[in-house]
DNA sequence: AAGCCGGGGCC
DNA sequence: GGCCCAGGCTT
């Protein structure tokens, strides 16, 4: 393993906080915002998303909660709704916890010791370190998809970084290099120098004040650094959802009710919303007499055949799975005893409930159609 | 240590 | 189609 000396790695910070001071030009609303809260609430929406896409999110969350006390006395299904399209909902759910946590354990004061900030639900190693250093100047190294990829390159690195020992060894490097008097511009610098300069595809060797120190670079490495070790495995999956629709009940409800619950916990798109949902493994071959067999058997209700009606497939590529659609609008003449009677709802209800993306087209086409 | 969790942009 | 993105939680 190549051990770089204290040379190296004072001219590797010094460069880079020059770097950000003459070169730099990125902007970012929360750039040089010390509120706690507000660090908090970008880091988390910023987890695993482009700036670019959390950008509107975080506009959103300051607009409609603009202290952590609004967060954490909030409809927990309206911020779900603030946090629809953005997906990792888990990311949402412990914000929601977290904020009542701060609320009222920490009478509304983000705490300001990293072991403290680490121990909160949503916050791990890299997010308690940002925090740290953003909002309190204190000297936690940040390690990010950017700080792995700078550093991997720069002094030539090929452990995976997907490994533990890559995990310790990238952590390590990252401290020697952090800057002890001025942690958040290092910070900062060091993610601003991987999103823009040292990029996954087609980074800016030509101009980067860097290159000739740069060990990649030297040994024409840059396109295979960092590596990694494993290989994520893509599951299918075949779920048709039926858009079970009530007529209007009488002449002072105009709406047409549709079914709609809660995904299940332990599976994706927790605390989303959908219809009612049919799993199969393997592309099912439904025919309108056998789609109409089953929500007889599993709602134990009677339909006729005309009142089902197929619409469109589609299907949505996710990180680890693809989820293929399958979707019947079924015409029902009362509420089917099996289920439950809190989960109808008109369209302009259904307006305010977070939906995966996979379903809101749906929806959408569904509101035209009314 | 490995698996899982979304959606979008880029190649 | 594959990889990556201001990662973290669960098992």
């Amino acid at each position: 393993m190549p051990t770089s000396n204290a040379k190296v790695i004072a001219l590797f910070t010094s460069r880079l906080l020059q770097w950000h001071r003459e070169l730099n030009r990125r902007q970012m609303p929360w750039k040089g915002e010390k509120d706690p809260y507000k660090i908090w609430l970008s880091e988390i929406i910023l987890q695993q998303t482009r700036v670019e896409q959390g950008l509107a999110y975080y506009e959103k969350f300051i607009l409609h909660y603009p202290r952590i006390q609004d967060l954490a006395a909030a409809d927990p299904d309206q911020v779900f709704k603030d946090w629809e399209g953005l997906g990792y909902y888990s990311r949402c759910k412990n914000l929601l916890h977290t904020a009542k946590v701060i609320s009222q354990d920490y009478q509304g004061i983000f705490p300001s010791q990293y072991e403290q900030i680490l121990a909160l639900k949503g916050i791990g190693p890299y997010t308690a370190a940002a925090i740290s250093a953003f909002a309190f100047n204190q000297p936690y190294a940040v390690l990010d998809g950017n700080v792995f990829r700078v550093l991997a390159r720069f002094f030539g690195i090929d452990t995976p970084i997907d490994s533990a020992n890559g995990k310790l060894q990238f952590q390590g490097l990252a401290e020697k290099t952090l800057s002890k008097t001025e942690p958040a511009a290092y910070n900062q610098a060091i993610m601003d120098f991987g999103a823009t300069v040292c990029k996954p595809a087609q980074p800016l060797c030509g101009s980067c004040v860097m290159q000739d120190s740069c060990v990649a670079k030297r040994t024409a490495r840059v396109m295979t650094l960092p590596k990694k070790e494993k290989t994520l495995q893509k599951k299918t999956r075949h779920i048709t959802w039926l858009i079970l629709e009530l007529p209007a009940q009488n002449k002072n409800s105009a709406n047409t009710l549709f079914y709609v619950q809660k995904r299940p916990a332990g599976d994706i798109w927790e605390n989303l919303h959908e219809f009612y949902p049919v799993e199969s493994p393997a592309s099912p071959d439904w025919t309108i007499d056998s789609i109409q067999e089953l929500i007889e058997n599993q709602l134990d209700i009677k339909l006729s055949s005309k009142d089902i009606q197929r619409l469109p497939c589609s299907a949505q590529q996710l990180t680890h799975q693809k989820i293929h659609g399958y979707f019947y609008r079924v015409k029902l003449t009362k509420k089917p005893p099996l289920l439950a009677s809190h989960n109808w709802h008109s369209l302009q209800q259904m307006d305010q409930l977070a939906f995966p993306k996979l379903l809101k087209i749906l929806q959408t086409n569904l509101l035209e159609k009314q």
